[in-house]
DNA sequence: TTAAATAGGACTAATTTGGTCCAAATTGCC
DNA sequence: GGCAATTTGGACCAAATTAGTCCTATTTAA
């Protein structure tokens, strides 16, 4: 299955839930996996790469606790997905300098460019807040404008 | 990484090789072995899982082999990609009916719905005869113009 | 009848992913 | 200053998935 992993799932819902809650306030660890079920200790870490990448800030010692590092409209789904999974890619072969060893892929090599940046598109045009509960029926309108490509 | 698994990929490479060849006769699996030089064993395994989703015709007994069940313009990227690893989905939760056990997650399940779509989409519009070396520069011109979105 | 193929499925090894835990560093508060 | 609540960093193991091989049966042309 063409999946994102687990952890990523529960990377995009951690975020999405910040992004739901109160902007005045940081949150902890602990809270977020009360509110989301996660067990603390995976929570924990997918926080961490979180604010390691930059899409959360962190505050540590008593009353600290995490927070978006910008606004929800700022943050897209790509960014959250390649914090975890590195760049968007359906192969290997288009991140890098192509080694193939069979040089019938090569001949491949283009088509799959082209399908890349297609996914990586539409997923840079998703932001979280459109993933958030507070806006139903809105933003959507704007993805399928853009990227439906014929449905 | 949002990877398709090794074995699609090499499925693709299998399929754009017989794409590529004399549509007049049929193809045996030490051959495409051969040409690609992906292993005997993997590449029957290939074979019988593309034959036996009907993307390939087989051929039993002495000068059997395999050969595409259709044109090459009419086999998609995405039924190959679907061959082998099941409906094109980027998270569990859209191709069934949801039970996340995390009620954040289903606000979320109607986003994810478009972006499978778009990615699924942008799969079905490639066809193997793109994939070949036939056509440079030729059929991408109609992925770009369809799924482009905004590059 | 024989040789060359595909068909089906069992099996193992390798890799990746998911999840937990511990010790260290930081910070606010009493 | 000391304590409690946090994040940080990294090591570690278990579970699941994926890749790859192999064996046996079936089919078919010559």
């Amino acid at each position: 299955m063409m999946r994102i992993n687990k952890l990523t799932d529960y990377g995009i819902v951690v975020m999405t839930r910040i992004a739901d809650m109160d902007q005045n306030r940081v949150r902890t660890a602990r809270e977020i996996s009360e509110d989301t079920r996660i067990p603390l200790p995976t929570v924990t870490r997918l926080l961490k790469t979180l604010s390691g990448n930059g899409l959360l800030d962190s505050q540590r010692g008593s009353q600290g606790g995490y927070s978006l590092s910008r606004s929800s409209d700022d943050i897209s789904v790509a960014d959250i997905i390649e914090t975890f999974e590195g760049p968007i890619a359906l192969t290997e072969c288009s991140t890098n300098a192509c080694e193939c060893s069979y040089e019938t892929k090569c001949s491949v090599e283009e088509p799959w460019q082209k399908i890349n940046d297609t996914v990586k598109n539409a997923l840079e045009g998703i932001s979280l807040n459109e993933m958030t509960g507070k806006n139903q029926n809105e933003g959507l309108l704007n993805l399928s404008m853009n990227y439906s490509g014929g449905m």
